[in-house]
DNA sequence: GTCTATATTTAGATAGAC
DNA sequence: GTCTATCTAAATATAGAC
């Protein structure tokens, strides 16, 4: 029986590994993490983490899809609605909180803060295409949810949403990333936020910004008129 | 004589180690690389890397320094003359501007593409705390042009503009950390743009996304009213 | 300043008993 | 599945001749 772990039973070895993984590789990066660390941290052998995992690199990549696919159905879904309710024309907040919430959510678990950092990690490395896991794993949905944008803004340049939407992946990532910059400059003027507020910020923001970039000769649409 | 290299002349052994350390870790961080793989393609022993730096970490910290104060000096010199221009209540866009044109200058040249890498990648490090390197060479530059924020936006909440600085970082330094795959995901969508038109961007794209958060009881400002 | 040679530590990975 | 013990390669750093 894998299921059922009672309340006082440890985690088993191999969970044990994964989730002192995620956490070392979060904080300090992949090149900056040993097996020894983790196999400490984890109060395990480093025997194990071959046995369980058959190199460093693998245990790596395993730590990205125990989370990856749940996250990447609840975006999909979460998509899939504002499309429904809106006959193929959402307006553009709801594609964005689609496209943030899921991560937000994360980033607010006690489980699945680091998670959230080492995505944030990934993203913005300029190596992760050598290790394919954001070209595969992200850039399909990424895709889509461009395409949502477009859909949700048919009179803007395209250009001006690409650029939109690589922001918008700027500043998700830099709330994942280092919020201890973040308390360090501006202290307890962003703390207490409640995921909500945080994905509701994300997306006025970047809604907000996207009034720049509206094509000239676009006709009034119902929304703002500036 | 330091000075006065003649055209044809190799740069001296230091400067080599120091321009291709700044390569190596903008490319790959700082643990991925290792004082042979600098040594190698820089063309010089490792123990000249111990002679010149003395070690691996106090390597890391001069290729940072090396460039950081003349961009700090001309940063501080552009918020200067936005407030003189102005009375002390500079407009926002002036304020942005003189906060990120630098660095997007920096990123559009042959020789500061990396170091402008390496910054966003110490920026967005969650281990960046303990270098110490973000808290003493780029906090208090940060903290001058948060307040010159509030200076020009008196009738926001001061929690907003921390959030849309930290938002401004965040867009920032991904445009200068992973060109590729904003490249493998919206192709020529988004090449062969100007320096000016970056920063214009940027400073729009900031400045509209400012407008979500003005406190409700402003009086209009002879800006935009909504 | 630059080189060769080497000391010392730490890394990822595996063999084989239990 | 888990352990002890160990292999091999790679890392940083230094010693000392030139």
């Amino acid at each position: 029986m894998r299921a059922g772990l009672q309340v006082t039973e440890r985690p088993a070895t191999r969970d044990r590994i994964l989730a002192t993984a995620e956490r070392l590789f979060a904080e300090r990066g992949y090149h900056a993490v040993s097996l020894r660390d983790i196999g400490g941290e984890a109060d395990a052998q480093i025997a194990l983490i071959s046995y369980h995992f058959g190199s460093k690199e693998l245990l790596y990549r395993a730590v990205f899809e125990r989370r990856l696919t749940p996250v990447t159905e609840r975006r999909r879904a979460g998509l899939a609605a504002a499309m429904a309710a809106t006959q193929g024309r959402p307006g553009i907040e709801a594609v964005l909180d689609a496209f943030a919430r899921p991560w937000i959510e994360i980033r607010d678990t006690e489980e699945g803060q680091f998670y959230a950092r080492l995505i944030a990690r990934e993203v913005n490395d300029p190596q992760e295409q050598e290790r394919g896991i954001v070209e595969s794993l992200l850039d399909p949905i990424a895709r889509d949810f461009l395409a949502a944008m477009e859909r949700a803004l048919p009179h803007h340049e395209r250009s001006e949403i690409h650029w939109a939407y690589h922001f918008f992946i700027g500043l998700l990532t830099l709330t994942m990333a280092n919020p201890r910059r973040v308390r360090r400059l501006s202290g307890d003027l962003m703390e207490e936020q409640t995921t909500d507020a945080v994905v509701s910020r994300l997306v006025a923001f970047v809604t907000n910004g996207l009034q720049a970039g509206k094509a000239p000769e676009a006709p009034s649409q119902g929304g703002r008129t500036e």
